[in-house]
RNA sequence: CGAGGAAAACAGACAGCCGCGUGGGCAGGCCGAAAGGCCGUCCAUGAGGAAAGUCCGGGCUCCACAGGGCAAGGAUAACGGGUAACGCCCGCCGAAGGCGACUUCAGGAAAAGUGCAACAGAGAUAUACCGCCUCCCCCGUUACAAAAUGGGGCCCCCGCAAAAACGCAGUUUUUGUGGGGAGAGGAGGCACAGCGAAAUGAGUGAACCCUGCCGCUUGCGGCGGGGUGAAGGAUAUGGAGCUUGUGCCGACGAGGUAAGGAUGGAAAGGUGCGGUAAGAGCGCACCCGACGGCUCGAGAGUGUCCGUCGCUGUAAACUCUAUCCGGAGCAACACCGGUAUGGGAGCACACAGGCUGGCCCGGCCGCUCCCGGGGUGGCUGGAGCGCGUUGGCAACAGCGCGCCUAGAUAGAUGGCUGUCAAAUACAGAACCCGGCUUACAGUUUUGCUCGCAAU
RNA sequence: AGGGGUGUCGCCAAAUGGUAAGGCACGGGACUUUGACUCCCGCAUCGUUGGUUCGAUUCCAGCCACCCCUG
């Protein structure tokens, strides 16, 4: 992941978590909110009581493999941050995958369809 | 073959597609005056035995020189060695456990001092309740005395004297003395159990008394306030007492003794013989333990040796002895750009206060709060890893040859598919090493011990 | 990275190495026609695993969980 295109600062998780739409699908929490960089970033987190840092960073990777093999399908100029859930690292990539696009479709991420 | 114990090794592999960090290459593309940056492509490489807990020890960096003195605190604890060092490792001694291979041990000092040892038990750090023995006194018997032998030294009642306690009167207790009585078929006492009277008794509040307001039936009713407080009353408190039961002690003077006596974690070294009035390490033999000498050993220690002695346990209670310890931590620290001792607010102008983790000397600095704080280095070649060889029982050390094996900075290893019987154990480097502790599915190898069977 | 603290009944909590106080709650009983009040009785792996000790909630060590502080 390219360093300009994830979100690092902690203002930035707060300003997304108070203003930014959401939507809660099994295993993740997606936030977004519009930027003016016209290309999207995306932040990520697990909390403390996912476990320890194995399952913590076990969950990051499979929410940064999600967001990459479905960025091409994306709008471009938003902001983005995925919260690890419990499920998220026990669910089947299958369901992880559909629960992203489905999150994504509701709140018009998706390019193409309104 | 079964059971056990020790020491090591591994910690999914392979293939395909998409993707990530770092390093290097490219007559590739874009931006830029340049340094360089971005993209693309190729190659190499990319988490652990515990990376964990952060429990010890170091390296490294800074604290002015990391300095002097005193005190406190902390850590460790048989002995010898290894190591940069250690609380780690190896060997060995001792103790405990196991048939054994082997395992475990905070393993200095209790004879410097202080403290603690409940309950039980006669007695708990030294005692004398019983017992045993001697002596004294009284009584009986034989035959006056002497001597011998047997029994007793208690308890109850009455009288007298003295002392003490309760304010006096007076009462009680103790001691002495006189008389009488009971008593080994047991006076008297203790413990447990049973029964159990009086009395106390919370909250509750029948009834009565005083009083306020309202109603009309004018002395009754209703609603309130205050006081006295009956009956009853809990598996509660209490415990006078009993022709109660069971069990035990049970004759009490003076001295000696520490053999025996239901306890306890621990009872004054153990067993036997002698000895004695009875006894006792009082003496002897054997055994056990402590200390000193001698032998062996480098030492802790050891022993068919000699001498002295017989001392409770606890120091993970205080304490004593010996040894070691200055502090902070890569968010350390250094450099670049930069106004850089950043900006703002408050307090203060000195015998104050802060830092040098306690105090003194010496040294340094105005203090407190809020906001902001980019990049690079440190950053991985090291007390390194593998193989061989030499020394050593070993830990380990020396020599030779070969190898380079993560370095991120919101934090790189992921997703899908297939094959292998199955692999979803514990778990993610963050300055680096040496250990310890804890977690862990399973697989493999090499010695060793015990049992059974066969040869 | 460094430092400090706590864990005792369902809740709040005390305790010198020698039987684990107390209050609220809960269960049973007494009182009452019944309920309430009141009284009596009952109710504990002392976070966990080892060790020291005759004996551990207490002393020591290792783990587990939680909370707090500094940068």
């Amino acid at each position: 992941m390219k360093a300009a295109v994830t979100l690092k600062q902690n203002y930035e998780f707060r300003r997304l978590y108070q203003k930014g739409a959401s939507a809660v699908g099994g295993g993740m929490v997606l936030y977004c909110r519009k930027n003016r960089l016209g290309h999207n970033r995306l932040g990520l987190t697990a909390s403390v009581k996912l476990g320890g840092a194995v399952q913590r960073n076990r969950a990051r990777r499979r929410l940064r493999e999600v967001y990459r093999l479905n960025s091409p399908r994306l709008r471009q100029g938003w902001d983005m941050i995925l919260v690890a859930r419990g499920r998220t690292l026990t669910a089947p990539w299958g369901e992880l995958n559909d629960t992203f696009l489905r999150l994504c479709r509701k709140l018009g991420l998706l390019e193409g369809k309104p």
